[in-house]
DNA sequence: TCGTGTCTACTGTTATAACAATTTTTGCGG
DNA sequence: CCGCAAAAATTGTTATAACAGTAGACACGA
């Protein structure tokens, strides 16, 4: 991986910071709350209190929570204050049904172009969510489930494509703590979620595609 | 439609009216630049000159480029001025298949869905289509081609369709003025939208979409 | 001629304040 | 106790100003 150089030349590599502007680390952080489920449906975001609660002032709170509007993982009251969205029934049915259709592709794709490195780290998550299921550990769960699909969605070299499937995900997230109560369901994600890695180390896009398709319906099946 | 009102109660529906603060009217307004393919790939767009030539301070402009950023239409430089993005051949590709995945799902669905209203106003603007072919008025037809297929999407009923096309619409704006030049491709949109409108009447999904996998590859055919 | 450093635009970010619109609270009258 | 109007608090939008990087021009020295 080290670069190598020409003799006499010094390497000035140090590599980039983590230069966040102050809008992006709460959009992270925003974000992250959402995908954990730590917001309740309906709630309202006044730009002031979240300032205050940050130790910031309006603008770049504002900013975040625009930019999470303009993808839907929030949307504006009448008055303009951002709300936490409270999806319909259908809405869910239909956030299920393109998230089955666009992850399809990408595993498919995934199982083909994944290089080794990126199927180490898919099988990470995946041990971290059996470990989640033991400890019946729901944050744990939720956030290397996210990161296991988000994974793959990576491997298959769409482009674009994590831009257009993380609002989807974010917007199932202030559902997320209703269901998924039971030990059942863990061991089901389990045994998905392995068959979906076989696919991928065996190279299989049918295997691959099926299995997420499995998953996402059966992860999101609210009538259970 | 008009709702009936008890006796002596006067009506009050005279409609909400336009109320858009100024980043939306901005926003609309960039984006219709986009789609029209008014802007140049790689061109920047620094708040300061437009705001001065669109009369307003940076704040609104800032909020609405924010927000084409946060879909991806246009992209911000290292040191965060936007720009416009100029997309790869591969995001090319698969901005077009993506689009052809959810666009045929679509089309399945508003050909079973769609009302009588939304079937008319689909066929005007494949009438404006065929108008803008005749009179190759290239401003048109990119105009009332993506007013087809975003009412389409709309008639689907499929819930967010529309935030999630959308934008991989407004991605190939800037490159929308690179092809499309000879008559020939006029002539081949306007039977593809016929055939498609037909099903749409004809309620047969399986038409419709492919009818639209056919438009939407076809008319991103850039090796031709 | 080429590299280096400095100075000056330029440019986006953030805080603050004034403002308008809305919501909530308060208080009065019945 | 209830209805309702007025007052106060809440809340998002926009403009402005101060600020911090960044890029380009320019001159100096090797």
């Amino acid at each position: 991986m080290q670069q190598s150089r020409p003799d006499g030349e010094p390497s000035y590599d140090v590599g980039p910071i983590n230069h966040h502007v102050l809008h992006e680390q709460i959009y992270d952080a925003l974000k992250r709350h959402m995908m954990m489920g730590r917001f309740t449906p309906g709630q309202r975001l006044p730009l002031r209190k979240l300032a205050q609660s940050l130790g910031t002032s309006l603008m770049p709170v504002r900013d975040a929570l625009q930019r999470l509007e303009s993808v839907g993982v929030v949307v504006s009251s009448p008055t303009r204050t951002m709300i936490v969205p409270e999806p319909t029934a259908k809405e869910q049915r239909d956030l299920v049904h393109i998230r089955s259709l666009l992850e399809a592709d990408a595993a498919a794709k995934a199982a083909l172009n994944h290089t080794e490195a990126e199927l180490a780290q898919i099988a990470g998550h995946c041990d971290s969510i059996r470990k989640s299921a033991e400890t019946d550990d729901l944050d744990l769960f939720l956030e290397a489930n996210y990161n296991f699909h988000m994974a793959i969605a990576v491997a298959s070299r769409i482009s674009f494509i994590t831009t257009i499937l993380e609002p989807l995900w974010l917007r199932m997230g202030p559902l997320v703590r209703n269901y998924m109560p039971n030990h059942d369901h863990f061991l089901r994600a389990i045994a998905n979620h392995e068959r979906i890695l076989e696919a991928l180390a065996a190279r299989d896009p049918e295997k691959a595609s099926s299995g997420i398709i499995h998953d996402v319906i059966e992860s999101n099946r609210f009538d259970a």
